[in-house]
DNA sequence: GCTATTTGACCAGC
DNA sequence: GCTGGTCAAATAGC
């Protein structure tokens, strides 16, 4: 069996085996040693994610180029299920940047790195549904011009794992039941362009979130990406989990 | 008593 | 000086 690849979807299938390549040599250290359950299962459900990214990666890479000798395409099993994430005011084209270098530096020097979404309330809950990860809220905010107050999170492992990533909740002006929620990530691990693998968080899932961050940024061809691409490197989006991220942001440098 | 949340104050960038 | 992000003391819930 063989197939043709075009270029920049080989370059993404690569660098994602490279990922599955470290998150294995991970997963075997923490088999040698005490190991936390939760952790090996984030582990492993980050090494499925990845190769059923490859794997969707690879065939539409050998669908586009169908015309060129692709053979795969009808073996292929299909891209993991995205197709709840619908266009958003979030994604129309405008100025909005939704992932990007942060020019605008306040206090911290470091590089940042932020992903927003829009997601919804579960169930008319006060608050967009639980996404998995440990949040610590740490103030409220009164944002000029805006009908609600922002909410301002940090990863509950901050003090005793060194997790330094924070998120912002504030529910949009024209829908209640709608929040614009924007994760970040700083490089005070290496993440600006040095990858990551110098995660010392033990959250797994919130590990990923940010460590995809990272990994977009220095992917060969993000440019590529699209929207599914991007929310699937940053969340594994699981819909039964996340209660519904109605808009998934176009991607930006 | 411990942990999380609230909220006013403080600080830095513009 | 204004605004947004963070700090930290006070408070609430378990």
């Amino acid at each position: 069996m063989e197939g043709v690849v075009d270029g920049s979807g080989a370059q993404l299938v690569v660098a994602e085996l490279v990922r599955v390549q470290g998150l294995l040599r991970q997963l075997e250290a923490h088999l040698s040693a005490p190991c936390s359950v939760e952790l090996c299962r984030g582990l492993a459900a980050q090494i499925v994610a990845l190769t059923d990214r490859s794997i969707g990666i690879a065939t539409r890479s050998f669908s586009s180029a169908s015309g060129g000798g692709a053979h795969f395409a009808d073996t292929a099993p299909p891209m993991p299920a995205l197709t709840s994430c619908t266009p958003s005011p979030l994604s129309d084209g405008s100025d909005h940047q939704p992932f990007r270098t942060t020019n605008a530096k306040k206090r911290k020097t470091t590089a940042r790195w932020t992903s927003q979404v829009r997601v919804s309330a579960a169930g008319g809950a006060e608050g967009p549904a639980d996404d998995g990860h440990s949040w610590r809220k740490y103030g409220q905010k009164d944002i000029l011009g805006a009908k609600h107050p922002r909410g301002y999170y940090r990863c509950t492992h901050r003090n005793t794992q060194g997790c330094t990533a924070t998120k912002q909740v504030q529910r949009t002006d024209d829908d209640a039941s709608l929040f614009d929620v924007v994760y970040v990530a700083s490089d005070s691990y290496g993440l600006g362009g040095a990858g990551y693998g110098d995660w010392r968080c033990c959250d797994g899932d919130l590990q990923e979130v940010v460590s995809a961050l990272a990994t977009v940024t220095s992917a060969p061809d993000h440019a590529a990406m699209d929207a599914a691409d991007f929310m699937s490197y940053c969340f594994d989006f699981d819909p039964a989990v996340y209660g519904g991220i109605v808009g998934t942001p176009s991607f930006f440098l």
